[in-house]
RNA sequence: UCCGGCAUAGCUCAGUGGUAGAGUAGGUGGCUGUUAACCACUUGGUCGCUGGUUCGAGCCCAGCUGCCGGAGCCA
């Protein structure tokens, strides 16, 4: 079927051509005037067509005044200017067609507002509401242009595993990947251990929960490369910013230290929010109306403004200030708390501020050490509302640092041969980040919770659908 | 995992020991180029689950479950 997008329509000014329309009805509103108001979505803008349904339809009787919120019809009928205020166009229906009718008596989704909370219970169907309508079209914007962005400067798309089998893990909990029957899961007779062997890949295998080591490999040969994938930790999180699987983009170059690091991360975070805003105006509208006031000037600011600079040295002194207003005291060594990063963000610098070079100790191990032998370059990217949204730093690129470091975090080089490889064989500087997707993306809605800018939030005691 | 809060009509909530309420949605009628339409009438409840206190529990107590917010972990 050929068809015109609601936004097409709602944007054409040929009146009196003849188009067909398609999608959901949102409300139904009855003229004794000899005809029906139909409010049509189709998700192709948060705006609705209206659709006026003459009496004199055939069917206006049977089906016209059956329609309810969400039911799916087809429409086809002139392009006019509509007489009322409110809209500038609207269809005038010679033929409307019910795909499916709905019950309003059953169905969960009325003209009333409903709260976020009730809407995850019904998720399969919340992406029929504005809000949810707006946050997938915002989501899809940020993640073409993701690839936009790297694209045009060279980085190569790169999948990394989903399913890594390395022994050892580092930080954070992981979901374990069997094929062994838990009802039934074999041992070795010596040890009375689980026998993995036995298991599908011959070793034990969990799902990943980041792609940089991996990422690192191919930054070392095609020089710029970035990932765009799930990621799944199996922390007991309950928070409106942790998923137990959501979206990562890890951005890995060559010859870069840590300064290109933090500047790869501003004009990327720069090039996403100036995009959004040139691409969802009506979206951004919405949410600065509806969900977070004060949105679309924070945005605005920040698509020219430049990121704040400090090091975790004048972090703490800043902090150390103002120790009275927190709850934990800062001092130099410790890692910064929540209250910390909300205070440098929101109230001292009232924007994104990037943090660097962190103590060697609180840092991961990969993380380049410093001259200084205490720090190591490591960067934390913090906004506004949504705290840390990328991590990052320059990757320890001597060997024997590297593997100085990784027994001192009490693991064993070996079983990192390959990833120390890279150092053993034409080693370079180089560096990358972590971005959280669904924090962005929580950003640029100024949506409160992150549950609700993915379709399908994975949380602690929750997967349904 | 820790701390705090919440759970009553399809939905949002009021109801602090004595016969279960409002708004909204749904239905019927009226009115209208309407637009969160409006006006009148009306249907609709194992008060999360289990146990306890009491003559009597939606209300008090304990446990459990789920949800929400904050913290930690991090992106």
């Amino acid at each position: 079927m050929k068809r015109t997008l609601v936004r097409e329509a709602l944007a054409c000014r040929e009146f009196g051509k003849l188009v067909t329309v398609a999608g959901w009805v949102r409300t139904r509103r009855d003229s004794k005037a000899g005809f029906s108001f139909i409010e049509l979505n189709d998700g192709s803008c948060l705006a609705n067509l209206q659709i006026l349904a003459p009496v004199d339809l055939p069917n206006y009787a049977t089906d016209v005044q059956k329609l309810h919120p969400g039911a799916s019809i087809r429409v086809e009928g002139a392009l006019v200017a509509s007489e009322g205020a409110g809209q500038a166009v609207e269809v005038k229906a010679t033929s409307l067609k019910v795909y499916g009718f709905c019950d309003p008596l059953e169905y969960p989704l009325g003209k009333s507002r409903i709260s976020f909370e009730r809407l995850r219970e019904v998720a399969h169907l919340r992406s029929r509401t504005n809000s949810f309508g707006a946050v997938a079209r915002v989501r899809n914007t940020l993640a073409f242009e993701t690839h936009r962005f790297f694209q045009d400067r060279g980085f190569y798309y790169f999948n990394a595993p989903i399913i890594t089998a390395s022994d050892c893990e580092g930080a954070g909990e992981m979901f374990q990947v069997t094929t062994l029957d838990l009802e039934n899961v074999p041992k070795d007779k010596l040890t009375g251990k689980v026998d993995f062997s036995k298991d599908f890949f011959g070793r034990p295998a969990n799902l990943t929960v980041s792609g940089q080591l991996e990422a690192e490999t191919y930054a070392c040969a095609l020089g710029s490369v970035y990932t765009f994938g799930p990621t799944f930790r199996a922390e007991n999180s309950n928070t409106t910013r942790h998923l137990a699987e959501f979206w990562m983009i890890e951005p890995e170059f060559a010859f870069a230290d840590l300064d290109d690091d933090a500047d790869l991360a501003e004009d990327y975070l720069r090039h996403l929010i100036r995009s959004v805003l040139e691409q969802c105006p009506d979206d951004l509208k919405f949410f600065n109306d509806r969900v977070e006031k004060g949105l679309l000037d924070n945005l605005t600011r920040l698509a020219d403004a430049s990121f704040t600079r400090i090091s975790y040295t004048e972090a703490i002194k800043i902090l150390e200030g103002v120790a009275d207003r927190f709850e934990f005291k800062p001092y130099w060594g410790v890692d910064l708390q929540s209250e910390h990063e909300r205070y440098l963000a929101e109230v001292k610098f009232q924007g994104p501020v990037i943090v660097m070079n962190y103590p060697r100790e609180i840092k991961a191990f990969y993380m380049r050490l410093n001259d200084d032998e205490k720090t190591v370059a490591a960067m934390d990217v913090l906004l506004p509302n949504v705290g840390e949204i990328i991590g990052g730093s320059q990757r320890e690129d001597r060997l024997d640092v590297l593997e100085r470091r990784i027994r001192e975090s009490g693991m064993n080089p070996e079983d990192y041969w390959w990833y120390c490889d890279l150092r053993r064989f034409g080693t370079v500087p180089h560096a990358g980040f972590g971005l959280g997707f669904e924090r962005m993306v929580r950003f640029c809605t100024g949506m409160g919770n992150i549950r609700d800018v993915i379709p399908y939030p994975r949380t602690p005691q929750s997967a349904e659908f």
